[in-house]
DNA sequence: TGACTTTATCCACGCTGTTGCTTAACTGGG
DNA sequence: CCCAGTTAAGCAACAGCGTGGATAAAGTCA
């Protein structure tokens, strides 16, 4: 169910048209800087994108940036209770001197502070650390078809104050959108200096280059195929800008198991998946196109040509039990896939019907996954509820700063 | 097509069974050294295996190792072409003289030799370096239902020298099949000194426990639930050792693409997964279960129980055509889902048709994912052939040294 | 032949985490 | 009440990492 307070929705639209080179040819959408120099592998079916693996080398600046990252991931996700300097330095495998030296650094940029002394163990209590939420924010921002959201997250990824209001993607073209965009962030970061700022995630409809921040085609919006989506936000805020597709997106609305999906049913069906602690994005940045997962060939015919995708069978599924059970199906065939043992459900079509959605998918994954080793999967739906894909863009500029 | 030469099979199997005290109880699976003692997380339904997503620090130590495996890594990539110390700067990020240290230490423990020079680009012409194959060797062994693999990889990933044989994995029991591997892996290496031998890799037909290194229950041969097969494999060969899921292994039998999968369809189908550069084994190290995804409800019963799931359409498939076809629906999922731009096929039921496959899927993929946005994905046929698992084990130990 | 370019190394340096030791702060027995 | 024992945290010296500037080596080209 989703508990936290959600936007108001604040119905107000300025913004004027003006023509911008924030276009590029579809034609040119990989960026060359990302392939590697070094690359004459001998293989003879070479994948096309082949983007660097990136095993790149690590300086002493990134080795402390590493494990302040580190230690700062830690003291979050201890939460308002706090951790020691001992504690951290268990998780960390750090030495505790280097843990008081981190730790230090840490507390004079103000990230962390002290926050009281547990019970002592036999000798001198350990001071407790925790994090100073607000001084630095994130902003996060969902380019839907018909809602613009907007938000800012403090440094525990709670939002802090938002706005929803209704757009029309399609109808109004990117300087319209955009210029709206800017002008409700500005008014959301006013009273802030800009140095308390990290940056701003926006997360649109895909497929999008990820890497470039380049949109494809957004379906029934040609408008907006091919734009320079980072390119255009960062120029006109001047931030640290990341574009993300929204269920990717969604899925760092907040923290959870290193092997979770956060399943986006709204107009179309998405997963964000992170595996293995990392966020998975695939070799076009256009993983989690789940909604087109055939599930039976036999179905009915889907928009996207094929026949019996997830998406189609939804759709013409005769009750809601009916639809949820289909998305159970999906989900476990998830599962199973990927062994994760977290899925989070979100979108608007889930949180028109929670509770059907949670006991649909919760029966379904039980039956299909009756070996214990399997289970447990915890299934939950969005505690972010409608803001969950802005929140998980400002997420996206978080973690930045977590590792 | 599997191009390298096979392994010749070679049968004689002695062992002479004994008790030893390899087995676990099933009910204490889990490792509780692998949770994290700081995990105070507040979250209402908590993932039960949410093991340590290892956000773990990194000291001098690790920054130098983590430099040369990157270094390391980049060599083996040029192949025997050889790359110059310029190219690795570039490719790593790292300055020129970190290089030269890096380079001069990799050199002095024999790893990479220079070979040759490069043309001049109007100055001093580039000194190349490359892999020195057979300074160190990885041992690789698949624990087949009916075969036993084992292998001898050098540092390229090439295998110098092997022995296939049959068994009766349920049969036999463990004792005996694994005096016989440790029999066979002790010729392998007769020759050589232990301090060139980086360890050994086992894989297994899964339900495991990769982390453990501890079997589930193994569909068919109970004596060999519970099994701590890396202890059993350690204490034996006294090297170290690493055990992985078969199909999980395969994946790792070659270079590729950082987003592709391996998919291995022999007695069972299942799918090896590398994702964002990282081999994805999922929350209880089961991920790759490929065979039970539903592909058709209303199909026939598998053995699983559940109905229209990949492995029994594929089996209830009238023609090997039809056969291919269903795989291919299948992989089309997967790639769509994960965005892969590489999918190796493999297994003996693969191999036993190689060409039927590798069109089939090829045509399904280019008829399913015809958006260019999924285009292209380089599918193949397992160049290691039928010894692309036990070549896949032993890529597991080198990777250890390649970061 | 000599100027120039590029490659690779030498050496001093700043910064990292580590080690050994000291100080601070609390518990609990006599 | 005191003092031994225990745990937490800081201080100082140190080894090892990559970096930056200078320099030698080995080619090209006019």
């Amino acid at each position: 169910m989703p508990t936290a307070a959600s936007i108001p929705d604040s119905p107000d639209s300025p913004g004027s048209p003006d023509d911008r080179a924030d276009r590029t040819d579809p034609a040119d959408r990989t960026d060359p800087a990302d392939r590697t120099a070094t690359d004459r592998s001998n293989r003879t079916a070479r994948p096309a994108s082949a983007r660097a693996a990136a095993p790149t080398g690590a300086n002493l600046t990134a080795l402390r940036d590493h494990n302040a990252a580190t230690v700062l991931s830690l003291v979050r996700a201890a939460g308002a209770g706090g951790v020691s300097r001992v504690e951290l330095a268990r998780a960390s495998g750090l030495t505790a001197q280097a843990i008081s030296k981190i730790v230090q650094r840490l507390t004079e940029d103000g990230l962390i502070a002290e926050a009281g002394r547990g019970a002592s163990t036999g000798g001198k209590p350990r001071t407790l650390l925790s994090l100073v939420p607000d001084v630095r924010w994130a902003v996060g921002a969902q380019l839907g078809r018909d809602t613009l959201t907007v938000l800012r997250a403090d440094l525990t990824g709670r939002m802090a104050a938002g706005r929803r209001m209704p757009i029309d993607l399609a109808g109004w073209g990117p300087d319209r959108v955009l210029d709206l965009l800017v002008d409700q962030v500005r008014l959301l970061l006013a009273d802030l200096p800009g140095e308390r700022v990290l940056g701003i995630g926006v997360a649109s409809p895909g497929p999008l280059d990820q890497h470039a921040g380049v949109l494809h085609q957004v379906t029934g919006a040609p408008a907006w195929q091919g734009l320079r989506l980072r390119e255009a936000v960062a120029r006109r805020l001047e931030l640290p800008t990341v574009v993300e597709k929204d269920s990717t997106a969604a899925v760092l609305s907040a923290l959870g198991s290193p092997n979770r999906a956060f399943v986006h049913l709204d107009q179309g069906l998405g997963a964000g998946l992170v595996l293995g602690g990392a966020v998975q994005r695939g070799a076009r940045t256009n993983a989690g196109e789940f909604g087109h997962q055939t599930l039976d060939p036999g179905g009915p015919r889907c928009r996207c040509g094929a026949t019996g995708c997830v998406e189609a069978l939804w759709a013409a599924a005769p009750t809601p039990v009916a639809a949820a059970r289909i998305l159970g199906e999906a989900v476990a065939n998830l599962v199973r896939l990927l062994d994760l043992d977290e899925v989070v459900l979100g979108g608007r079509a889930v949180l028109a019907a929670p509770e059907v959605y949670l006991a649909e998918v919760r029966r379904v994954l039980a039956a299909r996954l009756p070996d214990p080793d399997w289970q447990p999967v915890a299934v939950s739906v969005a505690p972010a509820g409608p803001d969950a894909v802005a929140l998980g863009a400002a997420g996206l500029v978080l973690a930045r700063l977590f590792g």
